[in-house]
DNA sequence: AGTAGCACCTGATTGC
DNA sequence: TGCAATCAGGTGCTAC
């Protein structure tokens, strides 16, 4: 499941074969896939046919390829153009994946749901967006000021946000994240620690795996109400996430040649080194006791019953 | 406002 | 063997 270090290997691989690209044609090959765009696929198709991708930015799991328009003025000052006011963007969902073939492009995979036929220098090229599970998604849309003024995502230095990301927290590896606001986040409400993880308005980025990998780190039960976590606790709660993505970022970028952009099936996914996630009944790498496994919050959850045992919570005050 | 729960979807796995 | 139920996952939406 593409979670942060996932979709920002996708990004840093995307970046140098499609910036700079004009969209020559559009297929959509599964309308489900554009079923945030309220005009439908025509809408979709019409909104990116012989618009250059200006750069692939990201926003915790949401990715942007921000819309430039390249005029004959502007080519005659070398390239850019028009400030873009509209972006393509792309969600993974749980298995999503772009793809990029060069040359002659072979039969879409039937898992294939968007092919965008890019004009490349020295030759045709398309990227693909393939996604079993249909949960992934891909919309034009506006673009808007981020709240705070800053660059809204990594690998864009425009502060701007399309309107599907605007409402998404920064993500954990972001430099302009607010630890205070994070950590105030992480210790609010009745909900759980675990969900409140999942809560991309919080802190973006952290899906159900990393959720359960920082959790153990910080040696924190999943259960915990947020609000009985110290401040403190949050604090390495948030240097866990911080930890974990960093590492599982420096393993999935070191995987990928330049034509195969992978997310989901190959090396980055499965070279993971997990301590909790899907190690239930299998001994702590800690203390050795075996894991625990349970559904919170409708999810998959996995820690250390002897590690994590903080459950008997109290309000704490500091 | 904050929280809970469901819909969305497909393929692999498990149970009868 | 065949079919049905279950599970996995993130987000958007609706209903308390």
């Amino acid at each position: 499941m593409p979670e942060l270090p996932e979709v920002e290997t996708v990004r840093s691989g995307l970046a140098p074969l499609v910036v700079g690209s004009t969209v020559t044609d559009v297929e959509v090959l599964r309308a489900s896939c554009v079923r945030l765009q309220a005009g439908g696929q025509g809408e979709f198709s019409a909104n990116v046919l012989g618009m250059v991708l200006g750069a692939v930015a990201r926003r915790g799991k949401f990715l942007w390829f921000p819309l430039v328009l390249k005029t004959a003025e502007g080519a005659r000052h070398g390239g850019v153009v028009v400030p873009p006011t509209r972006a393509l963007s792309a969600h993974l969902g749980m298995s999503g994946q772009f793809r990029v073939f060069d040359g002659e492009p072979p039969e879409p995979h039937p898992h294939c749901r968007v092919r965008l036929h890019l004009d490349a220098p020295g030759g045709g090229r398309v990227l693909d967006f393939v996604d079993q599970r249909t949960f992934g998604y891909v919309l034009t849309e506006p673009m808007q000021p981020t709240s705070d003024g800053f660059a809204g995502g990594h690998g864009s230095t425009l502060p701007t946000l399309p309107r599907t990301v605007a409402h998404i927290a920064r993500d954990a590896l972001d430099p302009a994240l607010d630890d205070a606001r994070v950590i105030a986040g992480l210790r609010r409400g009745s909900r759980c620690i675990k969900h409140v993880l999942l809560d991309q308005t919080v802190v973006s980025g952290i899906g159900n795996i990393y959720a359960d990998e920082a959790l153990w780190a910080a040696r924190i039960h999943p259960r915990r109400p947020a609000q009985t976590i110290s401040a403190a606790q949050a604090r390495n709660v948030l240097a866990a996430v911080r930890d974990v993505m960093a590492k599982a970022l420096a393993r999935g970028g070191t995987s990928f040649d330049g034509l195969y952009v992978d997310v989901n099936g190959q090396s980055g996914y499965f070279s993971r080194n997990l301590a909790a996630y899907g190690r239930a009944g299998k001994p702590c790498h800690r203390c050795g006791a075996p894991l625990a496994h349970d559904r919170i919050g409708g999810r998959s959850t996995h820690w250390c019953p002897r590690c994590q045992r903080s459950v008997a919570w109290t309000l704490s005050r500091d």
